[in-house]
DNA sequence: TCTAGGTACGTACCCAAGTACGGAGTCAAA
DNA sequence: TTTGACTCCGTACTTGGGTACGTACCTAGA
């Protein structure tokens, strides 16, 4: 199954569905293989790497407009705007992760209120959230 | 502008989309106002507060689905369920951290790459990504 | 040679949370 | 009373990353 694979054969050596390799052909992040005269496709371990590649990619939050920019900057030797593209992910990473610990902060400071006020009338919770205030900043 | 208000003043008081009411109303998030007889609805401070509850639990990381429980525990006085809830959410946004710092490391680490190899022929980041082992495990 | 199962391709659908649009009705001011 | 602004309501479109379906074709094994 290394060389020559069919479509399935190539989905399920990257563990992805067959589907998912023909939009990635639409999107043309992959391309279509050779194919003798209206017969079937074949794919090669090249193919596969790149399929890999944009998968790996995906893993490290890169949508797939930007693994198409990355791709496109294999050929050409580029490496400042590949850089500058991980520098710009890894600012979004790390603005998401102060937005998300404000978030921890004020839904601990929710549920601890239920907590201390157990047995009461009305839930602690929404009255919070009910109120014309913000219950916590970022 | 405080009581009796016509929808487009309602969605400015609470900085909201006109359209964002009404599929609110379709979700059953919000209750259709009463109208004299095929005339126009008017909107009160209730329906403003409830609107506001809705966002303000929105910008907490639930989701409409959720709200929509919230809001329907508000009758029952189910405060067990609200902050069941609400420890879900707390759990979900704490493992979405651990998740998103393992991918800043990652990310530091290939950009970091290109900056130690500067001039050199091809992208290091890309290679990196392009090898077919993962560049950083979580 | 027949046939089951894989492949190619186009189109439509899924999720969430809205946004946009178009036609008809209503209302207040000039 | 007519104009212009607003409202109501239904339907369709958006984004991102795929998934699913239907039809026609090809191809390997019995």
């Amino acid at each position: 199954m290394m060389e020559s694979m069919t479509i399935s054969q190539f989905a399920a050596a990257a563990t992805v569905n067959v589907e998912t390799i023909r939009y990635y052909q639409r999107r043309k992040l992959l391309a279509l293989p050779d194919r003798p005269l209206g017969g079937i496709g074949r794919y090669g371990l090249e193919a596969l790497t790149r399929l890999r590649f944009i998968k790996r990619s995906q893993s490290l939050g890169f949508s797939l407009d930007e693994v198409h920019t990355l791709l496109s900057l294999e050929d050409r030797q580029s490496c400042g705007e590949a850089k500058a593209i991980g520098e710009h992910k890894l600012a979004d990473v790390r603005q998401r992760i102060k937005t998300l610990k404000a978030l921890e902060i004020a839904l601990q400071q929710l549920v601890a209120q239920c907590e201390t006020s157990k047995g009461k009338v009305s839930c602690p919770l929404i009255k919070t959230l009910m109120r014309a205030e913000e219950p916590a900043s970022s």
